[in-house]
DNA sequence: TGGATAAAATACAATAATGTTTGTTTTAAT
DNA sequence: ATTAAAACAAACATTATTGTATTTTATCCA
């Protein structure tokens, strides 16, 4: 029988250490990269003993498992603040400047401190069993719910969601190819031009679609 | 004062240990990741004891730092190798056939064996400046010959060479960042609507930029 | 052929990392 | 108020990893 949890004053500090230490992880991934992050180095990141630390996850695998959920958490909000924002800013239409936004925003998703933790653990998992079987459903969980968000604000697209989701699968592919890039080389590729032919693109794209669909009516 | 190196049996035996504790390294990283690779699972690998390893290489430094370049010379022949095959198939018209062809080298490219093994180094150098620091030189050497490659290779696209180096940007991001997704994912992407679109983007655009071309004369 | 050098193996020492155990302080509950 | 349990800290034992030193084996060259 498991017990019905209550909000005690023991519940709510296991819980700010816990995210304490899953903070503290995500910043070794940052800062050391996940190579390099050991549990000594976590529990001193997070200001606290490994003996705490091991009395909230049982093994250094439950603290990695446990990041991987808690970045995917934290990679929707971060998804949501950014692509809100750019949204709200270049208004419903399809548009070259509301394009550039979205892609601008993904561009800052992409490189935002908690994707990239989150890239440390996607490389670890091809390696790792036991990182592969939660990120699997995760990624799934994070998929569907980027999927809501697009729909629900970009209704511009309704009718042609093929399109949409082509376009957006080559967004995400190219500014994560792009972020994953910039990791080998110091020098700035030119992402302007790149951009640009990512908005044509879109609007080529868009333009086909409804036309086909004004010409079916 | 630097010797004259001959060619002796010694030479030629420390060359093929030093390749194979390369290749053992390259097959670390593959099969369990760079964040695993320990000098002693390379030895192993290498079917070499450690004291025989650490006599080639000063340290485990060296041996990561000297895979950057391996790395790199055996991708730039698997790019070779995959691409001047697709080019021949092809011939050197920019047709929708010749396009699917050089998108799937590429996707081949960004899969295969030494690329997945630089793709753990690219991530390692972000926090390792010892890697770094060998891997942004050996990527402009890579780039520029890469580039090379390209030019002689697509005669097709000269007088765009604007239009044709942002092809390739987008080509070499878009299946990069293919490649990198399909790492925290088993569910297969709709890769062929992709590709279909990568196709047709390109298309336009060489249509677009040679047509400007005429129209100015 | 024999001393010198290169290549490789073995043995050793020092450190780093992990997990566990034991101890201490703080809150919870009767 | 006292016992139980939670949160945390500190110490301990074990193993993994690295680097070095020593030894063995094979090749080079005078």
């Amino acid at each position: 029988m498991k017990q019905e949890k209550r909000e005690t004053w023991q519940s709510r500090k296991s819980d700010t250490t816990r995210i304490a230490v899953l903070e503290a992880a995500t910043q070794c991934y940052i800062k050391i990269g996940y190579a390099n992050t050991t549990v000594t180095k976590i529990a001193e990141e997070a200001q606290l003993s490994r003996g705490a630390m091991m009395y909230h996850f049982d093994d250094v695998q439950a603290i990695i498992v446990a990041s991987v959920g808690y970045l995917t958490e934290k990679r929707l909000q971060e998804y949501g603040t950014l692509l809100v924002k750019a949204e709200r800013e270049a208004g419903g239409r399809v548009t070259e400047e509301s394009l550039e936004m979205t892609i601008n925003a993904l561009w800052k998703f992409f490189h935002s401190r908690y994707h990239i933790a989150y890239q440390e653990l996607i490389v670890a998992a091809r390696t790792d069993e036991s990182i592969a079987k939660v990120m699997h459903p995760a990624q799934q969980e994070f998929d569907k719910r980027i999927a809501e968000h697009i729909r629900s604000h970009f209704p511009a697209w309704q009718g042609v969601e093929e399109v949409r989701e082509t376009i957006t699968e080559l967004y995400f592919y190219a500014l994560q190819g792009v972020s994953f890039f910039s990791l080998s080389t110091n020098k700035q590729p030119k992402i302007k031009r790149l951009f640009s032919l990512l908005v044509k693109t879109a609007l080529n794209e868009y333009a086909d679609a409804t036309a086909d669909i004004k010409e079916a009516n």
